[in-house]
DNA sequence: TAGTGGTCTAGACCACTAC
DNA sequence: TAGTGGTCTAGACCACTAT
């Protein structure tokens, strides 16, 4: 089976596995061997197997499903998120020709927690929109992003949210100004169970976590962005 | 132990574990309690507390060691990174008061390939440098660069690398310009074996690997550069 | 020598899917 | 009903560390 000499039969076994995928042998979207027949073909029992396909699953190359199979994830080639001051999320899925999807999760009406109050330069009483959004490409969920916009700037939105499409063109049309990026922070983090579960990637494959202060053009803060993004559907692309 | 109902013994564990953690009920630093402690606090096996730890380990929260125990691992606080046209390594980390280090790990003299050759604006017969250099932060290895750069601008290089401190110091010094960055692309990635191995790493604790053109100023491409950066050391700072 | 984690065996029963 | 992955048991031996 293997020339090499491995440290261990389970690590032979997964880099077995991430070679037929890598070449294409098994192909996303179908069903790499089961447990049984893999610990057949080595000779070993389903423990073994079973840990090496936890590593491969770790590592992000398969996704197992209860009675069913371990399936070989696709691999979407990610799309180029282009951040400047003025990124909008749904030009950016856009100009790939990709489908472009935003689904209103959740939204709320509180004070703002100490640190957004802080980042958005607002006084004690007041209040924020909170609202979280899943947006994806071609129906594939990519990135949940969490929007916090004070209320006097965006007086009686609820109003607005029930034909929800893009943030943006809503703030264009109904409040007539366009955030504008001032800066940003990116960091590769671990979803949360809850995120993992929205963004259908498991807890141990990476998401980029972008934190973004937008201002009125030439004035004050105006929403306090965070967009969590599935690392292997976007790669963010800066100019200089 | 607990009142919650767990969907498993191991995820119970586990999560046990990772609150221990967060608590500082564990320590950074200090062990964990051993297998066979953990297993007869839960009234289980070994095989159930491996999975648990396993995945306390994946999550980045540990690192066992064969013959010793599974330490709690140490959070630094993530140094912001702070990335524009004149982006340095070094400056950015002295920055936090830290002592930066920098060492070469390998270079080489060789033609670029051809995504090299056609980022650097390169034609048929140029030669590159390529160096590989470890950057490490109060002598935590904290990133893995790789640099290209065209022969032709940089003359007799290795004459430069038995003393290598700072690349760009080196670059105003001897070669009397400085790179500006052009564009960046940002992603979160595994490390390779290898990386992992250099960053002091887990291959399933992502890195943020973020790749740059810089030019001269005003003028041609003339490094192609490559860091790989542990995510849990530094969160990129970007403005607009 | 005792204690730790790393690997491996050989089963058991359960939950879910497909037929 | 048969096949899949999910969980769990109860051991074995090895490699490495500390003493």
């Amino acid at each position: 089976m293997a020339l090499e000499s491995f440290s261990s039969l389970h690590l032979e076994v997964s880099d077995y596995i991430i070679s037929q995928i890598k070449h294409d042998h098994y192909k996303p979207g179908q069903k790499i061997p089961s447990e049984h027949a893999l610990a057949e073909t080595f000779q070993t029992n389903r423990s073994v197997i079973r840990q090496a396909v936890m590593r491969v699953t770790n590592l992000g190359w398969v996704t197992p499903v209860q009675g069913k199979g371990a399936f070989v994830n696709e691999r979407p080639k990610p799309i180029p998120f282009h951040l400047s001051s003025r990124t909008c999320f749904s030009k950016n899925v856009e100009k790939t020709g990709k489908r472009f999807g935003s689904k209103l999760m959740k939204w709320s009406k509180e004070p703002p927690t100490e640190y957004e109050a802080d980042r958005l330069q607002l006084g004690g009483k007041s209040l924020v929109y909170r609202l979280h959004i899943l947006r994806s490409a071609d129906e594939h969920p990519m990135a949940l992003t969490t929007s916090v916009l004070p209320a006097e700037e965006v007086p009686a939105l609820e109003k607005q949210l029930d034909h929800f499409y893009s943030l943006y063109q809503m703030l264009e049309e109904t409040y007539h100004f366009t955030p504008l990026r001032s800066f940003s922070t990116v960091a590769a983090e671990f979803p949360s169970i809850e995120e993992g579960q929205h963004l259908e990637t498991p807890e141990n494959v990476p998401i980029i976590h972008i934190e973004s202060v937008m201002n009125h053009p030439g004035g004050a803060p105006v929403e306090l962005a965070n967009a969590k993004i599935r690392s292997d559907m976007a790669t963010c692309f800066i100019e200089f």
